[in-house]
DNA sequence: AGCCTTGTGTAACTCTTGTTACTGCATACG
DNA sequence: CGTATGCAGTAACAAGAGTTACACAAGGCT
């Protein structure tokens, strides 16, 4: 048995559980950066996070990205079981942002579980749940929030979940994840740094206060 | 039995199931324009849609509101759902479309269910599928369209969910839903007038070809 | 009829965000 | 060492959306 499944979700699992999706669970890795699923694939399994984290990316027809949350240990990703049910394919692009493995759950084991294990179906649904509140968050946030507003909570977001108050993006990638302009984001992380809430330098943005 | 249970779920859950919402679901109406389910609430039960639709908003802490989106016969409100099973406040608000009825199962049973009836724990997920799917929608929508583009579609899905070219609502009303103000409205709706895409009167909006 | 309320049309202005264009700086690399 | 490349700063402008203010029209009520 990894020792990182039980670490992450021993407290979840019963024991017969653990075992059986270390029996037919596949162990992955990904690097930083590294594209782990893309708008239309099909989806093949469910990812169960042991170490790091996943951005999940919404795309338009224009190809304009927009990300919607990150993903931890411990979390699935409830659009892809969403898709895995449903047969269809990823409505969604998932992007390490940092070095992470993870479980893949080949789906023919999801029903079979969900109908033997309370706690399966209970972690099941505690997903589900999670991700649409984390979706109404993303709502909230593109609906009611300014750019500067935005733009705030996304440097506060990126430093918890690389639990590092560096941030090594440049403008024009935080202008991807926002869907805006890269002068747009240097205008408003200039006048950030001019409230003493953040410091800039090349590649590398500390965040003091925000 | 309710013959309208039967009509809209008849196809969905088998008999003994059918008998057991049934037995210990109500049967509850709402008017037009009635709130049904208030942001904060305790959810008591999750409701089975027999006729109507159920527009869900969501508010922010300015008490400015949002459309997320529609929900119909033979749906359930899956963030309901969620706040049942998480014990938690509602996220959201829910208002009678149109004249609604529908059936309020209460909690305890959802459980008993998932575990007993393989029809439930499918029409559960397909539940969430389609709500995640929804919400989905509602990011793009806001995200990457312009408001003559989110307007258009409104007056689409309105006329959709109704059955009705003709929408019956004031400037205001619309505003309120697309979380912007009159006069933007009424300047998009005279452009889309202009366009011969619609025609406008007074409390009074006929959809001619959008 | 006269009055009031509510809904709509429109102009003029502000504010935020997006765009274009150009600058200089840092780093890598031949 | 000089040059190419990518990154960041900034100005000037354009476009979209929000705000304020006011006129007027429709319909209900006394």
């Amino acid at each position: 048995m990894h020792s990182e499944l039980q670490e992450a979700y021993g407290f979840l699992f019963e024991k017969e559980l653990l075992e059986e999706i270390n029996k037919f669970g596949s162990l992955r890795t990904a690097k930083a950066g590294e594209k782990i699923i893309e708008i239309g694939d099909f989806v093949k399994g469910m990812p169960l996070l042991l170490k790091g984290a996943i951005k999940i990316l919404r795309e338009d027809s224009d190809g304009d990205e927009l990300l919607l949350y990150f993903i931890e240990r411990g979390d699935t990703c409830a659009m892809t079981l969403s898709c895995c049910l449903g047969e269809t394919r990823s409505e969604i692009r998932a992007v390490a942002e940092t070095d992470t493995s993870f479980i893949m759950v080949p789906i023919s084991k999801m029903e079979e579980w969900t109908a033997k294990y309370k706690s399966w179906r209970n972690f099941v649904f505690e997903s589900y749940h999670s991700r649409l509140s984390e979706m109404l968050e993303a709502i909230d946030t593109i609906a009611f929030l300014n750019m500067d507003e935005r733009l705030m909570k996304y440097l506060r977001d990126k430093a918890k979940i690389n639990r590092d108050e560096n941030i090594y993006s440049t403008h024009q990638q935080i202008a991807y994840d926002m869907h805006t302009s890269r002068v747009v984001i240097s205008r408003l992380l200039k006048k950030l740094e001019l409230e003493k809430k953040i410091s800039l330098q090349r590649n590398h943005i500390k965040v003091i206060d925000l």
